[in-house]
DNA sequence: CATGAATGAGAATTCATTCAT
DNA sequence: GATGAATGAATTCTCATTCAT
């Protein structure tokens, strides 16, 4: 067994009926591992279901890993071309109108195919050449980043970097946590109070701090106090 | 269909000797995740580690998952003192006092074993028993809807249970995504920072709402709002 | 593992307490082996049942196959003593009427523990010290054939051996099958014919030939002619 | 609980070298059961034996019993060839013609492959899937029954289904024990008078009953009269 | 004598991957 | 290119038996 599986796919699928195979490919895979599970998930099985021959499956793929690669950045396009979409229609808005938008797509994005979803989250072993998809995160923190620069002035001042990670990272846990273990919060009824929750969070942070003695004297505990 | 595999132990161990096998397995199956990942952590691997036989293995955890199971128990129970530990030491602090303690407890307890911590977050599968494993969650979020009962007052009029799954999960994800993924924001000329923003997002979520159209007229997407 | 397993008891049992613990072995043999098969039967699961260590099952019985064959032999013995006594309590009747008691003792004799008998008429396998069971079969040939000696002059003149053989195995297949296939041939309304079909069988193959050139030009296949 | 292996063959073997393969398989089954016993015949000596994989093993049978039941199933339909082929030849014979011949023939039929015969009836357990092969005997009853329905007028009135079991299972053990344990009935010298007598038991019970108080007044046991 | 913890060879079965056709 | 038969290392788990306490 290869210690590192090659993770890109083969070719680049020229022709017509290449394109299909490898669609089919994928489309299977991702069928499988909703309806069976990350450790079902053969090579034979998928090829199987794709109807195609193992022989043909590495030829275009020349690991299981690789294919369930293609799946996480198929999903992970999914939810980054709507997250970007809202991104980009909230562009000129601001925090106030924009941030529940914001979040309401976090969501939206959890649904996209939620199955699939839970089985990516839960299942995937965070290994190999399957590790390197946290970097599909950095592109929130990125566009996040950019909107917060150009609204600079509707927020008190914070380190950009920062504030992106904790705003992004938050809301992210929130919607995923909900998504996957708190269905109760996504009723049609309840959801609304989710999003204005999360808003309340993200603007509460963002804006101007409260009066008072709040964050100042608090002592930290020496051991996490700066060296 | 999946196999559940047994994940109580088998027998209590009563001898001396037994006691010491059992812990030497534990033991030897959390330095196997750690040094080799779970895909490579098989009985016979963790037996032999243990210096035990894998007859001896099979005696006291009916399957590899048991084993893992009692890592992961004995993991979540080393962080749950800490954190009930911390808890009940900012009991009576008010919590401007008493987030950033919080907070800072988050990521201590996220330091306990990191690397360890890391295998169990990001390579052990949420299968079969393994999944109930999210019920250690649970703790969290009572301990600290509990400390927000005993301070409602310093707080604004809120949802508690919604209050607690917004804190709880924001502050262990910030906290959990530095520890995995922002070394950068962990080291000692740092970590202060991320202490008072975490306590920032917190608090500022608790107290009192700015005023203004902040998150009143915001309106939500059509097909998030409640229906 | 030994090739052969040993197979006689390894003591006799003298003190009070001995007997007791292999009584108890035995009979948790028994117990195990209808309830859960022979497969089933594990050493330790008999140690278990019986209430004793497996150390003390050793001590006893060198080897599973030992416990098993003392499970055999009980049982044996317990059906050769009712067909034994059978057999003496008609040694003086005729024919016409010993057969039909003889067959009547010889279905009770598989119903003294059917469900027993089934699991060693079933799953046993005939191998090493296992094999020599059948030598039980004999002392059903002797005691038949001593019966036929008996009363010859009630029967045509033939080979005892042949004619014991060809009882005996006869009878033994018809209720033996019966009793593990044919639970219809068992009922209070059909067991009597199933007696009367088969003392038919016997009396008629003991008796006088009947007249005609039935067995005598019947010529054999050229292979099975004698040489 | 018994988990039931599946039984059934897994796929057809379409090519060429698989029909191959599948044949080495079940020839390499029959020669470890009877070189080695059932008790040593793993899956990995099959494929060994076979000059396969263990996991070509696996691609046409799911488990060892499938491989079993496939062995069981040739040998028996080259019994049951054998069989047909006589019941065929003497379906116009009167039954003292037609007897001997079966009778014969049940003999060879036992000695197609005596030494896999006598590991099939000794050490196969009748358990799991391998239970079912008992349905085999059934074709024997009812050939037997149909060449007695067009002979009807040549013997007393009877049960015919009785009448089967009654011949059928006797001939079935007279010959299987004579082959597995009396290897002295089967010289060229003596088997001719084991068909003999066999015919003479079956003839015996078929034709006319002979006069007498015999098997009428014959008074059963109590506990085994009819209700 | 009794105990029961420990042993470890060996069994069944899977699955990613290769390669002859 | 496509096919699918074949591979075999690796994995989980069992169980008869031993032996230190």
């Amino acid at each position: 067994m290869a210690r590192r599986p090659l993770t890109s796919p083969r070719k680049h699928a020229s022709q017509e009926r290449s394109r299909a195979t490898v669609e089919a490919l994928v489309e299977a895979t991702a069928r499988i591992l909703v309806r069976e599970g990350f450790e079902r998930a053969s090579t034979n099985r998928i090829a199987r279901e794709a109807g195609v021959s193992v022989g043909s499956l590495y030829q275009y793929y020349p690991s299981k890993e690789a294919l369930v690669v293609a799946v996480i950045d198929r999903h992970n396009e999914e939810i980054m071309s709507l997250v970007r979409a809202t991104v980009a229609q909230v562009a000129a808005e601001p925090v106030e109108r924009a941030i529940p938008k914001l979040v309401a797509a976090a969501i939206e994005a959890h649904r996209v195919n939620p199955r699939l979803h839970r089985v990516l989250a839960e299942q995937i072993p965070r290994t190999g050449q399957l590790e390197n998809v946290e970097a599909f995160d950095r592109q929130n923190y990125e566009l996040f980043r950019t909107y917060l620069e150009n609204h600079r002035d509707e927020i008190r001042p914070l380190d950009l970097d920062m504030a992106a990670f904790v705003c992004v990272t938050s809301v992210e846990a929130l919607t995923h946590t909900a998504v996957l273990h708190r269905p109760d919060f996504l009723t049609d009824a309840a959801v609304g109070a989710l999003v204005e929750e999360a808003t309340r969070l993200v603007l509460g942070y963002l804006r101007e701090a409260p009066a008072g003695p709040a964050t100042r004297g608090a002592r930290l505990p020496v051991h996490l106090a700066a060296g």
